[in-house]
DNA sequence: CGGTAATTTGATCCTCGTCAACCTGAGTGG
DNA sequence: CCACTCAGGTTGACGAGGATCAAATTACCG
């Protein structure tokens, strides 16, 4: 079950050593980029740039941590650019995916307000580039622009909700459905018809399967017979939606009588 | 997989037509009470009033509902006495149980913040009473308060957390296993050797089922093997722990070398 | 003492995880 | 430019964990 340890040794790099320490550059950075985020949505022109002028900026290589489980938590990050996995391990060395962070969202925010170290470890999937305000800094903002704590318990307050669906959805759901699901999440997809759409980063069948809770042999499987189907295409680390349609169907479970019929 | 639907036909009744309509008294309660809920903490003496001064109370029979899944979020709850049931159903009508809420801990707050109706159904399981805030009232409270908003945020990030790794356990561990946690949990168990303690609320093997991802089947074999090992004894809705040491072993998956001893 | 709901237990089946082997293609270095 | 390497991917065979189906059996309640 699960990628056991062969990442690991590329996990460890990042977790200890590797990782540099933080260039403290408080140079400022694009407002309209903050604007976008929900996190700071209402707040005035001048306190968005005093809010710009508080953030770090940090790059992360593929494959590099912005922060490893376990860790003491000192600040929380706005992805800039880039794609960003969160995952955990367990004690028994299996890996669970619990999202994947695109521009514009915020990750690691949560233990700054419930206390304890990461529950969790943030991988760059791509080459990426996140703001990132020290523990210091959020209790500073919070406190000046009460309106951002609103908006950061909504931003938490829907992470709970889709965990809770995430769970339902592993709880009663058969794996091909949730791996349909995770594509059409992943590609953004559009359902109409024709309407092809692709996965835009690197992503592989194991990363698929931590996604879904499953392993990379079913993932294969499935998407071998997707292929067939012509549902979609993929090449190594790639996949590419053909007909929207036909994973929606298969992530709602419609009967596929079209399968069956005579 | 799953009670199906015989218990919907009382939660039907629970959803939409049996609640009566919220009694609008807004007597003062128990500031104690208040105080000892994290969401409070940090509130002046004065200020606890106010807010004492905005709850209004609201009493349920064992299986009637707080709220349903569905229902527009008008409110958020503080249980002050019974146990409630968060839970929700799929569109296949199986049922799924998030969390028991205990007194002292709120429930139906993350809509009031994320938006949208109410993303489960809260049941109570004894007969509960509980204070409750309205959506303005909330609001209200959230900005003469900003520390509550505070304490809010890190309950909810508690809150994910939680279901991060209950989501990661359901991806990753077997049944047995889950089952195990879930009922240390549920009887707040203390692990000392000897340290008998029970579950203080009716609970049946669907409901375990229900919690954990499985089937009242499994659960009743898991139990029954248990009962035959000594480790708990259980009547209908009813279950004692006798060796908390025994479930916490098969929780954290020790090999148990004492059954396969020489 | 029925009647009902919770529980137990057996038998069977099926999804999917596990094990194993092999294939493929993108780098890489000589 | 080609052999080599190796991670990612495919596919088959097999079996186990647990879901499903089916009946009893038991406990509680009025």
């Amino acid at each position: 079950m699960w990628r056991m340890l062969p990442r690991s040794g590329a996990l460890c790099l990042c977790f200890g050593t590797k990782r540099e320490a933080f260039p403290e550059m408080a140079r400022p950075i694009d407002e309209g980029l903050l604007a976008g985020s929900r996190l700071f949505a209402r707040l005035e022109g001048r306190d968005l740039r005093r809010v710009a002028e508080a953030a770090h900026i940090v790059s992360r290589a593929a494959g590099a941590a912005f922060f490893g489980q376990g860790d003491s938590a000192r600040a929380f990050y706005l992805l800039i650019e880039g794609r960003v996995r969160i995952a955990q391990v367990t004690p028994e060395g299996h890996q669970v995916t619990l999202r994947y962070i695109a521009p514009g969202q915020i990750f690691g925010a949560v233990p700054l307000f419930s206390g304890g170290p990461y529950p969790a470890t943030a991988l760059a999937v791509l080459k990426s580039r996140a703001a990132w305000w020290s523990r210091e800094a959020t209790r500073l903002l919070a406190e000046t622009y009460p309106p951002m704590v609103v908006n950061a318990l909504a931003i938490v307050g829907h992470r709970v909700q889709e965990m809770q669906d995430r769970y339902r959805e592993l709880a009663t759901e058969r794996v091909e459905r949730r791996v349909a699901r995770a594509i059409l999440h992943l590609a953004g997809a559009r359902t109409e018809i024709g309407a092809r759409t692709e996965i835009d980063f690197p992503i592989s069948r194991q990363d698929i399967a931590e996604l879904t809770g499953t392993t990379l042999h079913t993932v294969s499987r499935i998407l071998s017979a997707w292929e067939q189907q012509g549902i979609l295409e993929s090449r190594r680390m790639h996949i590419r939606v053909l007909r929207p349609e036909g994973v929606r169907a298969i992530a709602d479970d419609l009967k596929r009588e079209d399968e069956t019929r005579m």
